[in-house]
RNA sequence: GGAGAAGUGGCCGAGUGGUCGAAGGCGUUCGCCUGGAAAGCGGAUAUACGGCAACGUAUCAAGAGUUCGAAUCUCUUCUUCUCCGCCA
């Protein structure tokens, strides 16, 4: 959420800052229903100090043995105002705070300006295309080739955007997320967590999902809202949730290997075939929770953490700078690590990290107490994958390929595929 | 799932419907004391909104209600604890 003091007292600045995202505030209907706000918040809390000042007369009359029935007289239609008041000024608050919910972050002045993917900067590459001697598969191919990766069933299980993996596959995939977390956690310092899959509306708003976005989530349909989170980022970060840290526990960094589940109901005709876009995946989150000044030193820290499983994995990859136009509603910047897909000859995001400042934090009321002030102060929160397993088994499939259909396992996960060299 | 108890500030904990934003303690912090420290003594110490300020308003798990007035009474929901049952 943007700071509703710097939305009333810098509404131009604020206004120019989102539309570099192409988001169009509204400049006039906030300033009426500002202006509307305030009224009404002076009405009614004039008509409580009425109130509260008699209610305390009456009780000092009573208290003094003195005929109270001409003050109660006195105050007989106070409550009525006072309820109308209530009601109008709730219904204001309730489509004031509806606007500031649904406004996306401001960027940071270093993002660049575009409208969309385009216009995204690439900061750097690492590692090189491989070369093939023969007739390159993309990883259906492979995996139905050998069985192992069985869209078909999984279709006859579920649906369309979901996949079995058997075998050597499955193995594969559990080894890459293991080494994943295992690196995070012993190299880069995270806490290992293992969140709760389903979570509740007010997690879900302090991450920034809802309200705007339900469309994306999958909602369980029992006596609770709740809801399957479509990131490990929404329960980790939400630890910090209506809690006040002490300055020396920061930063807080933690990790979480999950299902993620998607609905993604804008995403249909895009990515259908393979493993790139389904409805649930796994995913090694990472999640710091910092203090202000250094939190953009964290970015890129993390962007690095990212950025260690690619090259353990010699996976040629870019980093690149999502522009204005192109970043998440919760984000002040992000970086994308795209990993290379020879059979699109291109480079696919893999990983997504983001420096959100304090637009959840102050969605959720996370802060740390400020040793220099003596008073809480909202944290800056940063999440990123370390990595996404499924897209990532698939560069380990194209990239890793055989003539005969086999996969190379990479170096780093042969203890985790007992020794196994190929699939 | 059944029965009972409870949710108050950073933490613990008191609170007969009226002067309670809330005693007391711990912690933190400032000052005194000291060669320095500990102990001791004195002060400060919730958050948000409005106001230059004085101050006002709201918040005692959440929501609704009773009342001139609710931390306190009623209802609903959530959470925690204890006992019983069931279960991986």
């Amino acid at each position: 959420m943007i700071d509703a003091k710097l939305l009333r007292t810098e509404l131009d600045a604020v206004a120019a800052s989102l539309a570099k995202r192409g988001f169009e505030l509204d400049k006039a209907a906030f300033i009426a229903l500002e202006e509307k706000r305030k009224n009404l918040q002076v009405q009614t809390e004039s008509l409580q100090a009425e109130r509260n000042a008699s209610a305390k007369n009456i009780g000092k009359a009573k208290a003094a043995g003195e005929d109270i029935q001409p003050l109660l007289a006195a105050v007989a239609d106070l409550g009525e105002k006072l309820d109308a008041a209530k009601a109008e000024l709730s219904q204001v608050q309730t489509r004031y705070q509806d606007l500031i919910a649904n406004l996306p972050n401001l960027p940071h002045e270093s993002v660049p300006v575009g409208k969309d993917e385009d216009d995204n900067l690439e900061v750097r590459r690492w590692g090189e295309q491989p070369s093939f001697a023969f007739e390159i598969k993309d990883h259906v191919d492979l995996g139905e080739k050998s069985g192992l990766l069985d869209f078909e069933t999984a279709a006859k299980l579920t649906g369309a955007r979901f996949n079995l993996m058997r075998g050597g596959i499955a193995r594969l995939h559990r080894a890459l997320a293991q080494f994943m977390l295992n690196t995070q956690v012993d190299e880069h310092g995270y806490e290992e967590c293992n969140v709760p899959l389903i979570v509740n509306q007010d997690s879900l708003f302090g991450t920034g999902q809802l309200p705007k976005f339900s469309e994306d989530l999958f909602k369980l349909h029992a006596d609770h809202e709740y809801y399957l989170i479509p990131t490990a980022e929404v329960p980790l970060t939400n630890i910090a949730r209506d809690g006040i840290l002490a300055a020396d526990q920061l930063p807080v960094k933690l990790t979480a290997l999950s299902a993620c589940f998607r609905s993604e109901a804008g995403a249909y005709g895009k990515d259908t075939r393979g493993m790139i876009r389904q409805h649930q995946f796994e995913k090694v989150e990472m999640v710091q929770l910092v203090h202000p000044a250094t939190s953009y030193a964290a970015l890129e820290e993390m962007v690095g953490h990212a950025e260690t499983i690619l090259q353990k994995l010699g996976l040629p990859y870019r980093v690149i700078t999502l522009c204005t136009g192109d970043m998440g509603f919760g984000a002040s910047k992000t970086y994308d690590l795209e990993v290379w897909i020879p059979s699109q000859n291109t480079y696919r995001e893999i990983s997504s990290v983001s420096n959100c400042e304090d637009f959840q934090a102050r969605r959720m009321q996370a802060r740390f107490r400020n040793p220099e002030t003596n008073k809480p102060e909202l944290l800056h929160t940063l999440n990123g994958s370390g990595l996404a397993v499924g897209r990532c088994l698939v560069a380990v499939m194209e990239n890793y390929q055989q003539e005969d259909g086999r996969i190379k396992v990479p170096e780093v996960l042969k203890g985790y595929m007992g020794g196994l060299e190929y699939v």
